[in-house]
DNA sequence: AAGTGGTCTAGACCACCTA
DNA sequence: AGGTGGTCTAGACCACTTA
């Protein structure tokens, strides 16, 4: 065949097709095992690379994902529910709450990778913190695993001015977390702003969040602002897309 | 060689590395062409289709994007800006200190695809709607085309027992849209949910929002509540991730 | 040990775009 | 017209999983 000729679609297309629509019709559920390269090759009489094509098509429309030596299985969804505005009101991180534990419930969470340093500030970070040339910020990096599985990585910038020498540089920075401590320090955060963006993770986030093919990472990138206005946190946050699902709240 | 074999990584994923390396750095910017299928079998000595492999790495990360008959070209990102919460004060914590740029403004939008129509309400929204079996709904789908672009496809699910007679159920539901309508009804909106999550587009989302390989969508669930906690809306958005960036604000 | 997916080769014809 | 990516074939060796 070749080119996109023979009017219809490719083959590998409708082979796809038929495995999605099989998928959706529930003929396969979610961790059953797909027709292999061998299979298709039989029943569809294409070659390998063809077969291959079409289980492509569907992991990296995240349907289905391939597991070396055992087969192609069809993907499951189970998302985390991520509160954005009760989980950092007020009266949670006042009160010795830190900010994960209140909405991972049951589920065993352990952070992992924890990193504190100082650094020069990254371009964009910089700016939104309204730092001179050369400032520095401590970053903090920690990774979230839940039940095994690791669902965000998420780095943390603070002015090294307001904070160096304050429990926030530490890698336990207390009860309440960092906010109270900022808090403590005069620089409460009063107001937030969250931007989300998605698109697909580089090899480098694939790699540490453990991600199929097929799976695209959220970006959520929250500012923490005091009452007066100034940014005293950036928090830039890269989640597993199947891993979570956010909710905003709010009144007209 | 196949295999994993050979120690380091596949070829096919070294020049990818090389690619992606070269981009990240500048070497090749937005819009640029990148080496094709027969540049890198020279340069790399490798087949065919290892160097297409190589480029569809790049593809699938949304890094580089194919035009038949062209060649492959660095991917552009000018996202739009959507604010979930528009009643903050805008002036007190500024537009300028965002993480990433977005174009505020006006680009020539078109509503495309207008249908109103009634139907039996799907599983999901009629639980949420607290339909009882057999209720049916007012469905408006639309799509917006910016620039010749379409980003966003929406679906607004209402009770048709609340609003079929009335400016909802008409193409243009006037001034002040469907809430204003609402309001006239009785129903005014008063509290806002937006569900948020991201995945691979379905072959029908891909071509109705005309997306790339490697480009996610945005699935944004809006509820509308009355003040007495009732849903009388439900609105399914689903976003070209590569057209948006959403934001929300709000205070501790 | 047998089967699976992962990688790779060396060809081929096609439709599309740009010049 | 010439180059580009899109599709396809028919082989091959490998590492991995499962039994």
């Amino acid at each position: 065949m070749g080119g996109e000729g023979g009017r219809g679609r490719a083959k590998y297309r409708r082979i796809a097709d038929d495995l999605r629509e099989a998928v959706t019709r529930g003929r396969y559920g979610p961790g059953d095992r797909l027709p292999g390269e061998n299979d298709l090759m039989a029943s569809y009489e294409v070659a390998r690379m063809t077969a291959r094509q079409a289980l492509g098509v569907l992991q990296s429309e995240g349907i289905a994902e391939s597991r070396k030596g055992a087969g192609v299985f069809v993907r499951t969804f189970r998302p985390l529910r991520r509160r954005g505005i009760e989980r950092v009101a007020e009266n949670r991180w006042g009160h010795g709450r830190s900010i994960w534990a209140a909405d991972t419930e049951d589920r065993e969470t352990v952070v992992d990778h924890l990193r504190v340093t100082e650094e020069a500030a990254p371009a964009g970070i910089g700016g939104v913190l309204a730092l001179a040339a050369g400032d520095t910020v401590c970053v903090r990096r920690r990774r979230y695993v839940l039940d095994g599985k690791p669902v965000l990585l998420a780095a943390s910038y603070l002015p090294a001015a307001l904070v160096s020498g304050s429990a926030v540089t530490s890698a336990d920075p207390g009860p309440g977390g960092i906010y109270a401590r900022l808090a403590e320090l005069g620089h409460a955060p009063a107001h937030f702003r969250e931007e989300i963006r998605s698109r697909m993770p580089s090899a480098d986030e694939a790699d540490r969040l453990e991600l199929g093919t097929g799976t695209p990472v959220i970006l959520v990138c929250r500012t923490a602002f005091t009452a007066d206005g100034r940014a005293v946190e950036v928090n830039e946050m890269t989640m597993d897309a199947a891993s979570y699902v956010l909710e905003y709240d709010f009144d007209a």
